[in-house]
DNA sequence: ATAATAACTTACATAAAGTAACTAAACAAA
DNA sequence: TTTGTTTAGTTACTTTATGTAAGTTATTAT
């Protein structure tokens, strides 16, 4: 048996990326600070769903929640400096889909 | 509201990649062809998981599946150049990994 | 004939995500 | 003062995805 044991860092980091939507929210939040609002409707997350990625990306320290006593109030999203650290594998994903991923017209 | 759509071939891309197991099976596979109990005892990954993913990933041209006639007769799954195409983005998260993610101790 | 092994598959249980209605706070309008 | 708006969620309930463990098929060994 190949028992190559996988590193526990690259697993958390996989675990992270493949939670359905995270990798959304953090490219959506690379083009700047975002409220809820904004954020659920460029991607089509339940806000239920959102809320709870959202509580685990501040816990995570890879996005920044930030109340602003504006009427009615607002509130913005942004990512921190570990969650901008991310860019490059979004830009390697994005790039990768430029090549090798067809679009189809008829696609469910 | 920043309706700025995001690429369809980048939704796929993610959508791929977010599918749990996935990215870990692809990873497995980078290091050369490996049988199902070998894929399955290096991941935590369950047979009927791993037989699903292994067919979408052969269906998605990312996996070829050899039927090697010996005795008993042997299965090996390798990665195709499309396959091998997401190494670089398996390298960012791998690199992102050892600068952004802490081993605990005490982990779940 | 019986047993062993690899590669699955099936049936059932639990966890994650979707949906839609509801709540709280802070005003604005009537 | 009551009614209504908007934002940012939450709650209850349904559907989908994944986990678990037992079963199946094929091929060879005993």
């Amino acid at each position: 048996m190949n028992q190559s044991i996988i590193c526990p860092r690259f697993e958390k980091a996989i675990s992270l990326l493949s939670q359905r939507w995270t990798a959304l929210v953090i490219y959506q939040l690379l083009s700047g600070p975002q409220r809820f609002g904004t954020i659920q409707s460029s991607i089509a997350i339940s806000g239920r769903v959102l809320s709870e990625r959202l509580k685990d990306l501040e816990q995570q320290g890879i996005v920044k929640r930030d109340v602003i006593p504006e009427t009615p109030v607002r509130i913005e999203y942004s990512l921190t400096e570990k969650g901008f650290s991310l860019e490059p594998i979004l830009k390697e994903i994005e790039k990768w889909s430029q090549s090798w991923v067809e679009t189809e017209r008829i696609e469910k």
